[in-house]
DNA sequence: CGGTATCCAGACCGATACTG
DNA sequence: CAGTATCGGTCTGGATACCG
């Protein structure tokens, strides 16, 4: 009696295809945030997002553009079919999660190099 | 003279191998998020977690553990051998990571409908 | 320029069996 | 209880070729 069962504020909060967990599952990888990001301030054509973002491969910047679009994150505008000239852009939607995301950023760039030292010393050990 | 070179107020936020591309290479997938904030209220033995966690593999659960100590986030502490008696808990660092993660949470939970009819719509204009 | 299509290697992941 | 080990299937991601 007066047990507590659970200790979680919000316990929906993570489970099994809640809506943290759903939306994970569209950002959570290796380029989302990334492209996200660089839409921030203004939209830009297919090519000035390749440029910018080194290391994407022209597959899987389709791949997660045609994703982000998909859940109406961001927005592709076709100016003209030849030459061919796309621009995307956040939607407002889109615009929403800008902040969010620099909270993590943020979080990253402050506390980076701890991450690395308890990388290292984890190393150590191992050996 | 006076051309702008780029419009990113940070230029080196998202770059390859920048802080934030590295942290988002440790957190940025299925479970990781999800395993930080179920130690966020209090340390958790082994099976509570996986218990809590539904839909995540022994072999997952324990790589994503391992992960997220290897980084300093968690903490794994052995309280007994026989019978085996494991706590995972957050660190001093993994607990200033859990603000910025409830910021995407709460972003989901207020805006996952806005997706939701997104995803709908534009799966109607591929029919 | 802005893609698609295809192939292939490696990473990932779940299921199962086993253990101190 | 808290794992490890192993095996297959899947999914991802890069490279390359091609196209309107």
């Amino acid at each position: 009696m007066g047990e507590m069962l659970d200790d979680f504020p919000e316990p929906e909060l993570f489970t099994l295809n809640c809506p943290t967990q759903q939306i994970l599952d569209v950002i959570a990888d290796k380029w989302s945030v990334i492209v996200l990001y660089c839409l921030a301030y203004r939209s830009r054509r297919y090519t000035e997002i390749q440029r910018r973002i080194e290391g994407i491969s022209q597959k899987v910047l389709t791949q997660t553009l045609r994703k982000l679009e998909r859940h109406g994150l961001i927005e592709r505008q076709v100016l003209s079919e030849m030459p061919p000239n796309v621009e995307y852009s956040l939607t407002a939607l889109g615009k929403t999660l800008i902040d969010p995301l620099l909270g993590i950023a943020n979080w990253s760039r402050k506390y980076f190099e701890e991450v690395e030292a308890a990388r290292d010393r984890y190393e150590q050990q191992q050996v």
